[in-house]
DNA sequence: TTGAAAGCGTTACCAA
DNA sequence: TTGGTAACGCTTTCAA
């Protein structure tokens, strides 16, 4: 029956060139024998929807039996709602940065909400672009991790325009304001200066994967300030080239130079701050000049990834927190959007824990 | 925001000209004295487009004054093509799986197509739901890691119906035909223990993250096989509870049963094959009781994630292939969208590579 | 070579 | 309490 009346629509329309068998919101309608608007009202369950009991129950009967589903993409051209937010992101490949997406995405998947992600080379134009692609897609926010640098105009425009967006780590970063989601890397780096300290080790190497990235940056700054309070000598650099973009290359390309720099500075050095990924390589090399760990050298990586709980030797490192920044990027977002979330910008700082583990606990006993 | 200048629109209505803030292609055709049909043309380059140099170029001006932006959601309603592909994959938050949607992500952004991602809980109606949730999304096409057991009564719906979907490893799983990309687990297997008897070793543990997933017990099947045929005895399963969706629980939870059932079997094996997450987990039980590896003890794991090659000892393992999964699933549903697929699905059997690495090779030396 | 008209499926607004 | 009308911004077909 129903299709019958679809397939007069059709040939009503006759100019109509493929008709798809969709069954849109008129079939309904037509089948509980009321107008679209009705069937919208009623379906959608709108507020000052008074359609009596016997109509709601016969139009949700026509949409069950016809296995009705509303045509976002329709909704979203009348509404000027698309239901969908947008993620950026540099180098989504990139291992480490991957908790914040899933963080979005879970919290997204509670809602009626879905996430289109892109992923950017970490360079302004292609932040650029990407978030001109996701307006044109007409999503209702975005959550952007700004490029190391560059003018961010986009993103500028749309915090000045009031479009909802939450940047990850634009604290130090942008010169505009922007709801924004950031981890208290100062915090990090003094708590992690100061567990070494306590520790003993005086003598400091930073083994920053990628220098010019500024959370690695603020991070260097932070033990620095910490060791000189302490009147240690400054933080001896290990600079070894990494790739911005994915951070993990093949490990053997940073292995050699690091085992190159450590036989070298030997004895320089009785502690090392790194990131997770170059914590466990530092840990490699050390143990292959028979350096032992935590002994001789402590060692200490960074955001308690993956590789600092689960590599063989257990690594110190500030706990994850991408995942909450993801959440809480997620609920700002919304608060946006739904327009509850006044004039004033909202600054989240997420404080990171010290994950004590092996690496720089010499007695293993306790915890 | 968004609201207000909606609401000023709509304020507005009446017959004037004005109507929303946003440009659209009937600006663009009437500041370049067009009909918004032929500015249509042009912009999007139509095959048949017949417009003169002249005003080919009038509109390019006009659109790039303005800004014009096109609006994808009106697009989408009016072509019934989306531009976005769907991902539906479990647990989107482990890690483990996270470079098939890398690969998918990285392969679309060189196109104009966005994905919207979604995870589901390894049940068959989250899996169902999510499917429908992107169709009403209006998705040209899907990729599904499909869940390991249910009905998969959506999926099947669609490869029926012809609608371009592609799945991951449903090679042994699904019963209906589909456009596939797989690993060859079972010849993984096999090199895995070839590899290990090649050594000598003879006694092998299987030490299975997650037993009750399929990929994990074809794997299993291969290894008992290639033992048999090599008249070894029958694998030791080490089974260990832990979580389907979140692979990456606390490490500590795997530790202290692994740790009991390692002592307690001490002697009955020269050889763990894991996963790269049970087996970095297994080297550590065993150093914690003074078994040397790869000496006493060889380990494997599988995958070839970041554990295997970042982890304090480099773990022999099968090569990732993942993001290569993601980039060819992308490229078959592509063909399937622009119809130059042909009748027949494809599968795609991708091969795995063992990456020899110190848990299982005694000499330091040589690669 | 360009223009006019007809919707795609939905919802906002007002009239009944 | 329900129905009618007019868009939302775009593309397609056909006529000029």
């Amino acid at each position: 029956m129903s299709k019958l009346t679809a397939r007069k629509a059709t040939e009503r329309r006759g100019k109509g060139r493929r008709k798809t068998s969709r069954v849109t919101l008129e079939d309904v309608a037509r089948r509980a024998g009321v107008h679209g608007t009705t069937a919208s009202q009623v379906l959608n369950g709108r507020a000052n929807c008074w359609a009596s009991d016997e109509t709601r129950q016969r139009i949700f009967d026509a949409a069950r039996d016809l296995g009705y589903r509303p045509n976002l993409s329709a909704q979203a051209l009348r509404t000027g709602r698309s239901g969908m937010i947008g993620l950026i992101s540099p180098g989504f490949g990139v291992r480490s940065q991957h908790s914040r997406p899933v963080g979005l995405t879970e919290a997204a998947a509670s809602t009626s909400y879905a996430v289109t992600v892109s992923s950017h080379s970490n360079d302004s134009e292609s932040e650029d672009l990407l978030i001109r692609q996701l307006l044109d897609r007409g999503v209702d926010g975005l959550a952007v991790y700004p490029t190391d640098s560059g003018p961010h105009t986009e993103l500028r425009r749309l915090a000045q325009t009031g479009f909802p967006v939450v940047t990850f780590e634009g604290a130090n970063l942008l010169d505009f304001d922007c709801d924004d989601v950031s981890t208290d890397l100062k915090k990090s780096g003094r708590s992690q200066t100061r567990h070494l300290l306590r520790l003993g080790c005086r003598r400091v190497c930073f083994a920053n994967g990628v220098p010019e990235a500024r959370i690695n940056a603020i991070r260097a700054e932070a033990v620095r300030r910490e060791l000189q309070r302490a009147k240690a000598p400054p933080p001896l650099e290990m600079r070894i080239p990494i790739s911005t973009t994915c951070e993990f290359t093949d490990a053997d390309l940073m292995e050699k130079p690091m085992r190159a720099f450590i036989r070298k500075h030997l004895g320089e050095f009785d502690a090392i701050i790194g990131t997770d990924f170059t914590a466990s390589i530092a840990i490699r090399c050390l143990q292959a000049v028979d350096v032992r760990v935590p002994h001789d050298v402590a060692v200490m990586g960074c955001e308690d990834s993956i590789l600092a709980s689960h590599g063989s030797l257990p690594l110190t490192s500030p706990s994850a927190i991408g995942q909450l920044a993801g959440e809480n990027a997620f609920r700002m977002l919304m608060a946006r959007i739904r327009g509850d979330a006044g004039r004033q910008f909202s600054r989240l700082v997420i404080p990171t824990r010290l994950m004590v583990r092996q690496s720089t606990r010499p007695n293993k006993g306790g915890d």
